[in-house]
DNA sequence: TGAAATGTTGGGGCG
DNA sequence: ACGCCCCAACATTTC
């Protein structure tokens, strides 16, 4: 006769993985018994925020996870519908007494879980994050909405070590009557992130492990898009195909470990790109509405441009200015874009077509593999210079500095831009000032195989600072 | 995790 | 020789 509390379900929702994993964990240690269960949720997956690469990299995580807990002795359960419908039959099904998951700060799956856990007995753990957003406070116990205090703070507390992480659990056994939808086919390819969590060790080992390059390398190769200086490791944070975790303790011992002050430095700075992912989760979690409006609140008023056809030449990467152009190519075709070129795509969004950054937002969301609420939202913010300390809203990039500064000989332009990819480097950043003979020469003329700008840089500028600026005064006006 | 406008300085051409 | 102007080059301020 076994006992009710024998069974625990492990809700998989954002952590595919079975190391480190700490809600697996408290499964386990609630129940030597455990169901590994994804339900596919219809309201996610047709959200209009949701990716269909994104999606497709979910399902072949989901293969992965199943074929590991096969190898355990167990499997996958998926099912769909509403979770909590479905999560309540199969606690009939299998007498389980707890459903164990890791939590999630975002405001869908809050409501999601705070609604289901009426009704079931929702265990849910920390995990997502190394510092949960309630752990990292000021002193008066608001949270944090400057970065350097926020790091400091999140360094102060007490840092994961090695000992710290949880290895995979050697079996997982499952009875094998339980029903199970088969896992979706990808709903497109997601190619250059190979799902799973055996991959993700291995990006992990093969960037942060090494004293050369590229952590040795990141401080300097990390801004220019064309170099592969990146970890690259944003699809699998975003599915939990490795812990945060399993990341910081990576950097921090190729901090500790490193023989050059450039690989120190390396490793503090990908470190502290870490944390700025559980800025933002903290920032979600403490200031939900930053998900609808700006933070500030006198940037609410701006008067956008909001034109339609502008918005469409940004998105398919028509706008004229090469490095917008490559990066948003970049996008539309892999389903990620090197961070750099996400500040210099964003910005000229907001500051140069003048168009509601919540636009921009939603087009990410809809694009990347990596697609993450809290991450993506303060990313926008920060561009839009509406967000918590953000980029002043004057900072408005020029592209064509930005891609001479960036990409100096135009090999990232060349790659996405093909019709430029015989334009002098002396061009390659602002193919417009050629003379005709020299577009003839190399082959493309402007307006023609490739856009004129569309829109003149000098003028978005000017108009970009009066929007704001007319924000502001008659925000302050409205305050008085 | 900018860029443009404005200010300052100093070398050199030139009458 | 000297003052004047031009204008890089750099610094500071402003958006």
């Amino acid at each position: 006769m076994t006992p009710p509390e024998s069974v625990a379900i492990w809700w998989v929702r954002r952590d595919l993985r079975l190391s480190d994993n700490q809600a697996l964990a408290a499964a386990l240690a609630a129940a030597p018994h455990v169901i590994p269960a994804f339900i596919l949720d219809p309201r996610l997956l047709n959200s209009p925020f949701n990716s269909p690469r994104r999606t497709a990299f979910l399902f072949e995580g989901l293969r992965v996870l199943d074929a590991s807990l096969q190898a355990r002795g167990g499997r996958l359960i998926v099912r769909s519908g509403d979770p909590g419908e479905a999560l309540a039959r199969l606690m009939g099904e299998t007498g389980a007494e707890t459903i164990v998951a890791e939590r999630d700060y975002s405001p869908f799956a809050v409501a999601r879980d705070s609604r289901l856990a009426r009704d079931l007995p929702l265990f849910l753990t920390p995990g997502l994050v190394v510092h949960t957003p309630g752990d990292v406070l000021r002193r008066d116990g608001g949270a944090y909405t400057v970065f350097t205090p926020f790091s400091r703070a999140w360094k102060a507390s007490l840092l994961p070590g090695p000992r710290d992480l949880i290895p995979a659990p050697a079996r997982l056994e499952i009875p094998a009557t339980l029903d199970s939808l088969p896992i979706p086919d990808p709903p497109m390819d997601h190619a250059g992130f190979p799902a799973g969590e055996d991959e993700a060790l291995r990006r992990l080992q093969a960037f942060a492990a090494r004293r050369a390059a590229p952590i040795g390398r990141y401080v300097v190769d990390r801004d220019f898009p064309a170099t592969d200086s990146t970890s690259r490791l944003s699809p699998y944070l975003r599915f939990g195909m490795i812990s945060a975790r399993q990341a910081v303790v990576a950097a921090l011992r190729a901090a500790d470990t490193a023989t050059s002050s450039d690989a120190r430095q390396g490793a503090e700075t990908w470190l502290n790109e870490l944390i700025w992912r559980e800025f933002y989760v903290s920032i979600l979690a403490a200031f939900p509405t930053v998900r609808r409006q700006a933070f500030r609140a006198d940037l609410r008023r701006i008067r956008w441009s909001n034109d339609h056809a502008e918005f469409e030449a940004w998105c398919e990467g028509r706008t004229g200015y090469p490095i917008v152009d490559a990066a948003m190519r970049q996008l539309a075709a892999t389903g990620w874009m090197h961070n750099r070129a996400r500040m210099i795509v964003a910005s000229f969004l907001v500051k140069h077509l003048l168009i509601d950054w919540r636009w921009g937002e939603r087009w990410f969301m809809q694009q990347l593999v990596d697609g993450d609420p809290a991450a993506n939202n303060g990313g926008w913010q920060w561009s839009a210079g509406t967000g918590t300390d953000a980029a002043p809203y004057f900072r408005i990039f020029n592209p064509v500095l930005q891609g001479r500064k960036f990409d100096p000989d135009g090999t990232y332009v060349r790659r996405w831009v093909p019709e430029l990819a015989r334009v002098p480097a002396a061009f390659i950043h602002a193919p417009w000032e050629m003379a005709d003979a020299a577009q003839v020469a190399a082959g493309v003329h402007i307006g023609r195989e490739y856009p004129a700008p569309i829109v003149d840089h000098a003028f978005a500028r000017q108009r970009a600072l009066a929007a704001y600026g007319g924000a502001r005064h008659s925000s302050s006006r409205h305050e008085r």
